[in-house]
DNA sequence: TTGAAAGCGCTAACAG
DNA sequence: CTGTTAGCGCTTTCAA
């Protein structure tokens, strides 16, 4: 036979008291008396009893767990999100249930909705662009979504970003300051508006200021891999380009890579830098020059959000901006601000 | 007021039928009359009925959730393991709840119970080394454990792993065929048994078998992390090692660089041979060789185990060894096997 | 093929 | 401070 799960009721049972009293203790209720208290806590012991959780969600309609929906676990950008997602999650006792999605809208719709049969409290969405589709299924249930690393020009969502546009402008302006004409674009799919809306905007905004006229040939778009990104560096280089702004780690490491083996000095006859800084930077040789985005405080600020608007807080502003800095290291030759 | 969520209930009145019914037909009961089930799937789409997970966990016992213990998401090694796990978990229609835990014991111990209360129904464990308390645990519950990417010298629980030793020993084995003498064992904490243990002793066994004797000055422990790695490169060069055998890819990278900033060439002087594999190989320059351990599928066969295990069917062989190759690149003078 | 009814284990009024 | 009593929304016998 199975060994009998203890309830709530064996512990009642045991202790001479209700199952209610039980539930008192269980869940830190003070209107207990302490001497009650100790003997119920005393068997709890003696019981190892374990509430459960699934019976707890049904009756009191909340499951302390939050539903995230990530791209790929697989790439640290996103890891690095998740990871200060989990840890706030923890912090306030929630657990996530963590879905891949790879970007595919089909998946996203699927996820999220069984998230939902889940009857998670609230949801995590990191990803790309927010198809109309995916906002409708958000607003028509009431469970509170907050966007980590993800903007919805629509604000309908609680979100948390920097500010893509003026960290984009500032880094590709201190290149052009440096003497930088062919600066190159270099992203995964513009379909992502951080990147085919806001950085592409800072971009344009730079070479604005400074009267330089904007290429459509200077924009590479691209897998967000390393090979892709090794594989392109010969033909930036024969179209004369001296510097790339990407936004992409991995892409950039490979662009890197590619440049290098092409002969090319980084950073003296073509820098680079990058926008995540995520730990791959430092994987480099050398180092990677890189937007400071926040990626763990992204993902811990949403979270936080998250468990405001779950509780019914009073939110000040539910579109968050994020400070960030800018790491000068190895592929500028500007290395420090 | 809230948008009444709808329950088996009301599609139960509005079709005219019980809600046995609903039921049957929601879980793909054959016997059901095919106009019943046609009038009432109707009717579930009309209302936009979304069967509550929690209250079928409760009355079925059964969540299709499993949870995940994992030492850390942001660790490309973990995470390409979770993906698997999920790729498959998903397939079978489960869902994943991951929680982090740092390799920390009292945190292990503690995401274990949590995962227990929410009735999960399996759980796959991705560490260290197995404490006595965490193996305690395992077998006080009913609930199937499977370890991925993690050795249990006492296989009590499922597993699924590769060959470690005869790895480690095949790859150090073709550094001494090619001259090298001086072969350092570079790792993070040899607590971990499949470092401490196992990996070590395939080191071992390569320096007995070509009469190499063992030097305790050539084993060294550290973070698994790049700059530890970085920083580490002139001791060894200063002790005259001229090859490595690294069981972490991010140390393994470190190194690499360190290497070569200290004038040292690569391979040519100075071989690295990593263990895993993960995409950080080839972000290296030259691209790290490795043993290919195929983290995707060591979480997708474990996943795939749960799920029989769960499923209570005929289990041949509960310690699984996948089959590994080994990729030589350009860190080994050796370039092909 | 269908329905009635008894739980699953717990929370949350409500009463005392 | 403590107990009684309804449910929460669904699955699952057991009958019909």
């Amino acid at each position: 036979m199975d060994k009998q799960t203890i309830t709530i009721y064996d512990v009642a049972r045991e202790a001479s008291v209700s199952m209610a009293t039980v539930s008192r203790v269980v869940n830190g209720n003070p209107n207990v008396k302490p001497s009650t208290r100790k003997k119920v806590l005393e068997v709890i012991d003696r019981l190892d009893y374990r509430p459960n959780a699934v019976a707890r969600g049904l009756a009191s309609k909340k499951t302390t767990t939050v539903g995230v929906i990530i791209p790929d676990v697989t790439n640290v950008f996103f890891a690095s999100l998740a990871r200060g997602i989990d840890d706030i999650a923890t912090m306030y006792k929630y657990n996530i249930i963590l879905a891949n999605s790879d970007q595919n809208e089909n998946k996203e719709i699927q996820v999220l909705n069984t998230l939902l049969a889940k009857q998670v409290d609230g949801i995590i969405y990191m990803g790309n662009k927010i198809t109309d589709e995916l906002r409708a299924e958000f607003s028509r249930s009431k469970t509170p979504v907050v966007l980590a690393g993800t903007v919805d020009p629509d604000q309908q969502v609680g979100s948390v970003n920097i500010d893509y546009i003026a960290a984009a402008e500032n880094v590709i302006s201190k290149l052009i300051e440096g003497g930088r004409k062919n600066i190159a674009f270099v992203t995964p799919p513009l379909a992502n508006p951080i990147n085919g809306q806001y950085r592409l905007k800072g971009y344009k905004n730079a070479l604005l200021s400074s009267g330089i006229a904007f290429n459509e040939e200077f924009v590479f778009e691209s897998k967000a891999k390393v090979n892709p990104g090794e594989n392109m560096a010969t033909h930036l280089i024969e179209k004369g380009i001296d510097a790339a702004y990407v936004t992409d780690d991995e892409l950039a490491i490979g662009l890197l890579n590619g440049v290098i083996n092409a002969g090319v000095r980084v950073p003296e006859d073509f820098e680079i830098i990058t926008s995540n800084n995520s730990k791959i930077v430092e994987m480099a040789r050398p180092k990677l020059s890189s937007i400071m985005l926040p990626l763990y405080d992204i993902g811990a600020v949403a979270m936080r959000l998250l468990t405001k608007i779950m509780n019914k807080e009073e939110i000040d502003e539910k579109t968050i901006t994020l400070p960030y800095k800018v790491a000068y290291r190895g592929t500028t030759v500007k290395q420090e601000d």
